[in-house]
DNA sequence: TCTGGGGTCCTCTGCCCT
DNA sequence: TCTGAGGGCAGAGGACCC
């Protein structure tokens, strides 16, 4: 934090009020009509276009017809059958985020990222610079507009639910004539706020999804008003005492979360839906190799290791099995994290084939050696020299020694090599971001033969 | 008809150690 | 030596978020 941030800190008004939620409207549609303006104006579904593929976000005109997220795409293709189906692309929208992002980190150090596409600000400390937290609120709005040429809605309150709330209450609406603008920002006053609370369905609140909305409704709680006039004894018995004291301090406005700035993940994971369940055992070492292979690149890229490893299996009856590994010491490499994946799969019964298979890191810290990644023995600045191929065909040679070296141990993660590893995960890294993604591959991976190319190392 | 992907947090259970 | 209580940790699963 900079001194003319302290400085803004200091100054803080109690009056203020100091929570903004602000949520970009229909993100992923309008970065994709920014890219493609022909989609402008036009009813548009992003999401997984395949066959077992759902939506991740629609424009106000699919919404209009029915059409949701998390809904699947071909169902959303039913009900709005003119729609264009555009297939998400989140690195595109990572970019513009992070031009949001920028902006608001402009207002506040205190932004605490709660998706690509919203955020919370703390703007107590802001106001000697910009103004009160609705004119803060004004100015973000339009300088997004300004960075990205993207809407957002933005909620001011006094504590994180009330201004998320807000921000859904400015956002646009969708009627059955069509979309209609929204209000931009809407401020709930300290005099208002119980009202502004107890007026919505406890479904709107932060923490009750489709098992506790039943487990509430079963108790004649429907409305934010119901849940604040319910016994809290009747509360915790129905969903339990952590989940029923939260609520009942959220529905009478009492929620003294901070707004934390963002800071490294504590899971890193990749998961895939297959187009047809898998059986063979073969493939599905394939299918291992490639996600521990996304897996590890991310966490090198962001110079994170881990040490749990988890596996997660969706079988074709949609129910779900994990296995889980801590490991003595962290891993990042794609041979030791797939390694470990594979042993913990074969734990679990395969015989009537999976539908998702997922792999995952947690326990995360920072490397302590941090990865050459972007600055590997391989250049990427220029085409690599015959010198650098050769030390690239020397370090895999060695590394292929070191895995049927180590395939005898019985904890991987521990093996000896793991320098080699590294070196190896490194200079692929650096082929990759020279020359894309699906320029080279482990061995097993390869074995997979319907996959695009462009999901070969997944987002 | 079909139900994603990437996360976080909480609860329960079993194991190990004191 | 055995037993029980309690804490810490890991593993598994569930619920929820966008």
């Amino acid at each position: 934090m900079t001194g003319d941030q302290h400085d803004q800190l200091a100054v803080a008004d109690p009056d203020e009020l100091p929570i903004l939620h602000v949520d970009m409207d229909a993100f992923y549609v309008e970065v994709e009509r920014k890219r493609d303006p022909a989609l402008i104006g036009r009813p548009v579904i992003v999401g997984g276009s395949g066959r077992r593929g759902v939506v991740a976000s629609a424009s106000y005109e699919a919404r209009a017809a029915g059409v949701h997220a998390a809904m699947p795409t071909a169902q959303a293709r039913r009900l709005c059958p003119a729609a264009v189906v555009v297939t998400s692309d989140f690195s595109g929208y990572a970019e513009a985020s992070e031009a949001i992002a920028e902006v608001f980190g402009s207002v506040t150090p205190l932004v605490e990222p709660i998706a690509l596409d919203e955020a919370f600000l703390d703007v107590s400390g802001a106001h000697r610079l910009f103004g009160s937290s609705p004119e803060i609120a004004w100015h973000l709005r339009g300088a997004v507009r300004q960075a990205t040429d993207l809407d957002c809605s933005v909620g001011v309150a006094s504590n994180k639910t009330l201004a998320k709330l807000a921000s859904v209450a400015a956002k646009p609406s969708v009627r059955f004539s069509g979309p209609e603008p929204g209000l931009g920002v809407r401020v709930v006053e300290r005099a208002e706020q119980l009202a502004f609370l107890w007026a919505h369905r406890v479904e709107a609140l932060w923490g009750v999804g489709p098992v506790t909305l039943k487990r509430l409704n079963d108790i004649d709680v429907f409305s934010v008003g119901d849940l604040a006039a319910v016994p809290i004894e009747r509360l915790v018995a129905a969903v339990g005492t952590a989940h029923g004291t939260q609520l009942a301090a959220l529905a009478r406005g009492i929620d003294d979360r901070p707004v934390h700035p963002g800071g490294i993940p504590r899971s890193v994971s990749h998961e895939e839906t297959f187009e047809t369940d898998v059986r063979d055992p073969d493939r599905l070492r394939g299918e291992i190799v490639r996600l521990a292979d996304a897996v590890s690149s991310r966490l090198r890229a962001n110079g994170l290791e881990g040490r749990t490893v988890t596996v997660k299996v969706k079988y074709p009856d949609f129910s779900l099995r994990t296995r889980a590994r801590t490991l003595a010491e962290p891993i990042q490499t794609p041979r030791l994290l797939a390694s470990v994946a594979h042993e913990l799969v074969t734990r679990l019964d395969l015989s009537a084939g999976i539908r998702l298979l997922g792999v995952a890191v947690s326990s995360i810290s920072e490397t302590s050696a941090p990865s050459a990644q972007g600055t590997a023995g391989v250049g990427v600045e220029a085409a690599p020299a015959a010198g650098a191929q050769l030390q690239l065909e020397l370090d895999v040679g060695r590394h292929l020694g070191g895995v049927s070296a180590s395939a005898k141990s019985a904890e991987p993660g521990l093996t000896g090599d793991a320098e080699l590893d590294r070196r190896l995960a490194d200079a692929l890294d650096a082929i990759r971001g020279r020359f894309g993604g699906a320029v080279i591959s482990h061995g097993a991976a390869g074995l997979r033969d319907d996959a695009p190319g462009e999901r070969r190392w997944g987002r």
